[in-house]
DNA sequence: TAATTATTATACAAATATAGTCTAATCATG
DNA sequence: CATGATTAGACTATATTTGTATAATAATTA
């Protein structure tokens, strides 16, 4: 497949269809309108995508990623293990902004757009990164061995739900403040050290 | 026609439609999907409407409608002229935010939906109740015979705009304060006292 | 400049989605 | 249990959208 990456209207309308379907979701933006906001005619628009769900595929993509960048460069650096697990849950969080709900909506309840099984994979590819990280992480020494990483996995997961609960939310001053207490709990237990 | 004000259903209808409405426009919402939000059949549906457009009417004729009642108290009311300009001013503002950017787009550029002709008539409307109020605040002297309605008409269009405009109103910690300065520079000029 | 390439506007048929109507069945409610 | 309201779903007629083909125009390169 040609390489239009550097292609100026390839990019108009990448850049257009992100921003029509963030805030109408897929289903409800046309290839036309997508066409007429990015300045690029119909039969342009098919040189580089051969329809809608490709074309979202690549938005979707290009938004994955990114973010694989982003962690992949987060796991590599030299910071220590607590602020890596640390960074790792606030780009859990800034990763769902990158989806409205519109978007959402369309790709895991529209079955005809075929986003649904794209966005899953996606999903297990990261898991496997994650689960990685974990994994060096308890080899290391990090995390105490008999702690299976399902658990880690499904906690993150848990971590990132409860950070959409505004009531609870209200009462940390930055998210980030949430969070460690989040990982305190997971490392040392929620038991006074007294008590232990 | 009959009267459907307190059946829940048709309110359900309303409020859903409102909703899709005010986030999409009227073209990319379905009377489908509004049925199916809103939890009403289509058969109700169309004892209520005729069609989208009718629909639409009566969701903006209802927010014109609140806005004029609201307007005809500020009237009424005993506050002093000034009061009643300055909060004549913020209902004007606050009216804008009944209005989405998909919403307008919708009403005014869709040909088909007929919707620009309804708007413009109402614009009207309102447009008479202020002269009046403008033409009784000259009569009763706070306003200079000599100064034209027009004039105060367009001028209080232009405060409304400016009010769009960020950096202008980050000056002012409320935009009360910026309206208040609008007014004396209408009332008084932007003259210094000792200058005059 | 001439040749080549990219892009556009327009028209179009086929596929898909939506609007609006009808009927029979189900649901409430006095 | 009878009556009116509501629903689900089928159905037709429109309207919209898709995707392709063509000829004309604009931009780029040799």
């Amino acid at each position: 497949m040609e390489d239009f990456k550097k292609n100026k209207k390839f990019q108009d309308t990448l850049k257009t269809a992100k921003e029509l379907f963030w805030k109408h979701g897929i289903k409800r933006v046309t290839i036309e309108e997508i066409c007429k906001e990015a300045g690029v005619s119909k039969m342009t628009f098919y040189k580089f995508f051969p329809n809608k769900t490709e074309l979202a595929k690549t938005i979707l993509e290009n938004l994955v990623q990114n973010s694989l960048l982003d962690f992949n460069e987060l796991v590599k650096s030299e910071l220590p293990f607590s602020q890596k697990l640390e960074k790792m849950f606030l780009m859990k969080i800034e990763g769902m902004n990158n989806f409205s709900m519109e978007l959402i909506n369309d790709i895991y309840t529209n079955p005809n757009l075929e986003l649904k099984e794209f966005m899953e994979q996606k999903k297990n590819e990261s898991i496997d990164l994650i689960t990685n990280f974990y994994r060096d992480a308890q080899n290391q020494g990090f995390i105490r061995k008999d702690v299976k990483i399902d658990f880690l996995l499904s906690y993150s997961d848990q971590i990132v739900k409860m950070m959409e609960n505004e009531n609870l939310m209200a009462q940390y001053n930055k998210p980030q403040d949430f969070i460690i207490e989040a990982m305190n709990a997971l490392f040392f237990g929620i038991v006074k050290k007294s008590d232990q």
